[in-house]
RNA sequence: GGGCGAUUAGCUCAGUUGGUUAGAGCGCCGCUCUGAUAAGGCGGAGGUCCGUGGUUCGAAUCCACGAUCGCCCA
């Protein structure tokens, strides 16, 4: 029975992949190595929830790859772990979704649809995510305490993000904004700072350019010239605004405008724009009456800008934040003109019930009728959608709850500070969020979220609930009917006042979902949690779906903070800041020690992934197609600062690297086969103790290099430094220690075998946490014939360091830069590899003799003499390094007589030329042209090759080309490796088989060569 | 408008404190080798190192200005 089992030429991932997934599932190796490394150092990672509104998307798939090679890193290390996973399950992601699937288009639908029932199929949307990613994650060979996940919409999860809310209230820090802000008209929500800042939210769009007159009251026939794109909000004009330092002119037509906008045009008279100030004008919709009722007048703005429009601004501050603003300084009227779902109030009169955008049309034909519009025309400009459901935004004025940053800022700024980031400009982003951000609007006007626990009395004090028990013990009525803690439950439950004890209803709006996950580092590690309470977290709407636990105190204080977490570069605005922000406030200091971002993923010609553009890949297919651990290769060899083009192209290239690899592994199994190696697992410890020949002890060397610049890479939590050096170390085991090695293999030499075997399994060890799957498959292959190995490399530990011999490894790389020389000159002198010759001079370099037959043999040369070569042309170079600081200005004319040849050689490596006498090591010396030998040099290396071809080495060239002949025979045959073959050759092979005769038959395993009657070589198996 | 980063071969990217004739992988062409390989080797075509100016004996690299792109903020 041979120890191995013949490996295919080419693997099937998707096959071997889901055969490991079942050997892990029925021999328990998670568990096995979670309760190995139980007790050991602790390794905190915290795993930021993923949105449960949709199947494993390929980048949530490139952050669990990274997520879990660094958990399987530090699992090898033997580090405890905890293993959570978690899900968003609330908030308006999840609604949008739920609303597109019932076909529901507006709040008021929801409503008639009933929030009960809506609630409801929310919850199914996340329990049916959940189900798909758990089975996602499981397929990518993610290691997670699946059935143990945190939901966010947990009562408990909910408890806590109302106990930091609390705390916000006590220090003063929550109050009920009035201002403008940016609102989505489809989900009829303001939205907030960071969903704002989201990728995607600015798009291009074409918006109407409108050029409108405002008659001025008191001058007759004379108007100001406004310029808008939003012509909805022209009904809600109050004043126009003028810089005060700017010129204006009037046209002869009675416009004004900026003079700097209209530079060619003549004016009939210029004033500066402080004239202007207080002047009334008619307002565009004073036929409307909210616009009848205003005086509309000019006001100062210094931010007025000259670069576009007229220099006139319209001011509408119920439909702009600036505009919003400058009606605190002057005292203007604000007129909302649009509801909650960006349609026209009753009080605009043919404007009513019309949207924002239908309004559009109508307004321009009405100003074009009453002769006010003077230009109409498309303005593109990039303009903000909403996140979630693409609907272009429009101003509004809404009150929303806001937690107060300015007090927090420094504390978070020194709190991030203390983390550290890779790449490091993450942290400097991070950085320079903090100091912009403005207050965090916490309300969203939704059904399905985090419901606030704000009860605001109509005595005016604002009554803040912390917790369930709170809750009961200040309702006065509705808590029998709270089944869990969401609309609309928990809107009946009524509370009585704490100031003047009047019955209090909570305020409608729900939360921001970064609040949700913000409080998952307190939440899940339960946080000030007195007793330990088994399945704490399988509360409210998470009943069912999760078992886990809510620990008590004393473990968190045991995994708070996080060593590590990663995410994506835009969580820094997220799910980074809101964590960051809530453990600030609740313990002050930073819930993470470190953390890790990357850019985005785009399609492998780099355009952003759509599934409109049809370039989107689906994980299932791509399980299917290239196999989860070339999916994860390519997630890893990706640097984290910069985008990820992901692809079948990029696979394709991976599984031919991969191939290099297996091919490897597959010429191991081959010839340990035919020799009945059996591995011994002592041999991982630092490698075989046995004779080993140089070769043997550079490649023991070479493994161990990288085993150290693996763990140096994901030490530096940089998973492509570990996929350079493992290629680098493929491209080096394959095309130089195997194929120099091949004939031990035939001869069956144990050594050989032995030293492959350790540098293919360590290989694999420093690679199992990036492709868990194929490395698992060899491992039990080619590792478990040897006595007390585990039976997953899963189980094994991380490989520990072993020696590193830089002089043997740089010597080899000398022996293959010669060999490269060598390869040159061969080609150049037009003999081929088959025609052995007498001799190869090599200058520049000296090798211990280990290393000679090496070349000797590559370059098929008789014999390797390290000396001078003799050469008719020498080419001397300047060693800039060297004779730059010494020369200066001199240098030039020295570089150029050597180029010239202008030169005189001293001896001893000396040289002479333009004036100065020149050193051995300020020059390199190449040699060329030498009559009769091939010569190749670079950096001042030089080989000859003897081209020389005497009747013995053409004898011995025939004889390697009627081995490769016999071979190639034998192979058309298709004879197995071990055959042996009996050989008769035509009359003429006489005196090659007579002087040759053994070796050849050697070389061809052939019992007998014969020469007689045959036209053409004939051979036949024994 | 402000800040950060990028720009090198057809594509994706390296390029050390400034140093020789700017490299790799993939792709293309020719030759070659092959008893692990779908591979390997040798050669070739392919470059305004974004542009302009400066510092320097010497600039892809340092400095200034500009262009384009990306990201963040307003």
């Amino acid at each position: 029975m041979p120890p191995f089992a013949p490996l295919p030429a080419v693997p099937d991932n998707d096959a071997l992949e889901l055969e490991i997934l079942e050997l892990w599932d029925r021999e328990g190796t998670f568990d096995q190595l979670r309760v190995r490394n139980q007790g050991g150092p602790k390794w905190s990672f915290v795993d930021g929830p993923v949105t449960a509104n949709k199947k494993l998307a390929m980048h949530t798939a490139w952050g669990r790859t990274l997520k879990d090679v660094f958990q399987r890193y530090k699992a090898l290390r033997g580090f405890d772990q905890r293993y959570q996973n978690g899900f968003d399950c609330q908030g308006l992601w999840i609604e949008v979704g739920v609303e597109k699937q019932l076909g529901l288009n507006s709040k008021r639908e929801i409503e008639e649809y009933g929030l009960a029932e809506f609630a409801r199929k929310c919850r199914e949307v996340v329990a049916w995510s959940a189900n798909e990613l758990w089975r996602g994650s499981k397929r990518l060979g993610q290691w997670m305490d699946w059935g143990n996940d945190y939901f966010t919409f947990s009562d408990t999860n909910i408890e806590y993000i109302w106990r930091f809310l609390k705390t916000v209230h006590e220090r003063g820090w929550l109050y009920l904004g009035h201002r403008s802000t940016e609102w989505c008209p489809r989900c009829g929500t303001s939205l907030s700072q960071h969903e704002l800042s989201q990728s995607g939210v600015y798009q291009e769009r074409a918006d109407p350019s409108l050029f409108v007159r405002f008659p001025l009251k008191e001058y007759h026939g004379e108007a100001l010239v406004i310029w808008t794109t939003t012509p909805w909000t022209l009904p809600a004009n109050v004043a126009a605004a003028v810089k005060p330092d700017a010129e204006y002119g009037l046209r002869e037509n009675g416009e004004w405008v900026a003079v700097a906008r209209y530079p060619d045009e003549t004016f009939t008279r210029t004033v500066r724009g402080e004239e202007l100030i207080g002047l009334r004008y008619e307002g565009p919709f004073d036929t409307l009456q909210p616009g009848a009722s205003v005086e509309h007048r000019v006001i100062p703005w210094e931010d007025v800008t000259l670069d576009q429009g007229t220099g006139i601004v319209h001011i509408a501050p119920g439909c702009g934040a600036e505009d919003f603003e400058l009606s605190k300084v002057h005292d203007l009227p604000v007129l909302m003109p649009v509801d909650e779902g960006g349609c026209f109030y009753d009080d605009y009169g043919w404007l009513h019930r019309l949207s924002t955008a239908e309004a559009a049309d109508q307004i321009v034909g009405d100003l074009k009728e009453r002769g006010l519009l003077i230009e109409a025309g498309l303005y593109e400009h990039s303009y903000p959608h909403c996140w979630r459901c693409d609907t272009p935004l429009i101003f509004r004025i809404a009150d929303d709850w806001f937690i107060g940053v300015a007090e927090v800022r420094p504390k978070l700024l020194e709190a991030n500070a203390t983390v550290e980031w890779t790449p490091e400009y993450m942290g400097k982003r991070m950085d320079d969020w903090l100091r912009n951000m403005g207050d965090w609007n916490i309300s969203r006007r939704r059904f399905y979220g985090l419901p606030l626990p704000i009860y605001r009395c109509s005595c005016g004090h604002v009554n803040l609930i912390g917790s369930k028990a709170e809750l009961a013990q200040r309702a006065v009525r509705g808590m029998e009917q709270l089944e869990e803690l969401h609309r609309p439950w928990i809107d009946g439950v009524v509370i009585s006042c704490e100031s003047c004890g009047g019955a209090v209803e909570r305020v409608p709006e729900v939360g921001d979902v970064w609040l949700d996950a913000g409080i998952v580092p307190f939440s899940t590690l339960g946080w000030q949690n007195p007793e330990w309470i088994p399945g704490g977290h399988a509360t409210g709407a998470a009943q069912g779906l999760s078992t886990a636990d809510l620990p008590d105190h004393s473990y968190w204080e045991k995994w708070f903070p996080a060593d590590w977490v990663s995410e994506m570069r835009e969580q820094i605005r997220l799910w980074f800041y809101s964590q960051l922000f809530m453990s600030v406030v609740l313990v002050g200091r930073a819930p993470f020690k470190s953390a890790l971002g990357y850019e985005k993923m785009l399609d492998e010609k780099g355009r952003e992934m759509h599934g409109s553009w049809g370039n989107m890949i689906e994980a299932e297919e791509a399980f299917e197609r290239m196999g989860a651990d070339v999916m994860r290769w390519q997630f890893c060899a990706q640097p984290p600062d910069r985008n990820m083009l992901f692809g079948y192209g990029p696979a394709h290239e991976i599984k031919r690297k991969l191939l290099t690899f297996w091919h490897s592994a597959k010429f191991l199994v081959d010839y340990g086969n035919v020799d009945d190696f059996t591995p011994r697992f002592a041999d991982l410890d630092g490698g075989p103790d046995a004779a080993l020949r140089p070769l043997d002890r550079w490649l023991v060397a070479r493994t161990n290099k990288l085993v150290a610049d693996a763990t140096e890479a994901l030490e530096s939590k940089l998973t492509h430094r570990l996929v350079a050096a493992f290629e680098a170390f493929v491209e080096d085991l394959s095309n130089w220690y195997i194929r120099r090695s091949r004939r031990r293999f035939w001869d069956g030499d144990e050594v050989a075998l032995r030293t492959l075997w350790y540098a293919v399994v360590q290989s694999l060890r420093v690679v199992s946490p990036v492709m868990p799957f194929l490395t698992d498959h060899l491992w039990r292959n080619l590792a478990r014939p040897a006595e007390g190995a585990p039976a997953s490399i899963h189980l094994m530990p991380w490989p520990a360091p072993g020696a590193v011999d830089e002089t043997l490894l740089a010597d080899v790389a000398a022996v293959r830069r010669v060999v490269e020389l060598g390869r040159q000159a061969r080609s150049s002198s037009g003999i081929k590899l088959r025609q052995p010759l007498r001799k190869l001079i090599v200058q520049g370099v000296e090798l211990r003799d280990g290393h000679v037959d090496e070349i000797a043999d590559e370059l098929r040369v008789k014999e390797v003499v390290f000396g001078e070569v003799e050469a008719t042309e020498l080419r001397v170079k300047p060693n800039l390094p060297r004779l730059g600081p010494k020369l200066g200005k001199e240098l030039g004319a020295v570089r150029a007589a050597l180029q010239a040849g202008e030169f005189e050689e001293l001896g001893n490596g000396r040289f002479r030329a333009a004036g100065h006498e020149l050193a051995p090591d300020e020059v390199l010396v190449e040699r060329h042209g030498l009559e009769g030998w091939a010569v190749a040099a670079d950096d001042g290396l030089t080989v000859a090759l003897d081209t020389a071809v005497d009747a013995e080495l053409e004898l011995e060239g025939r004889g390697f080309d009627l081995i490769h002949k016999l071979n190639s025979m034998r192979r058309e045959a298709g004879f197995e490796l071990t055959d042996r073959i009996r050989v008769v050759l035509p009359r003429g092979f006489d005196g090659l088989v007579e002087q040759h005769g053994e070796w050849i038959a050697r070389e061809v395993l052939a019992l007998s060569i014969e020469v007689g009657n045959v036209d053409e070589p004939q051979l036949e198996r024994t």
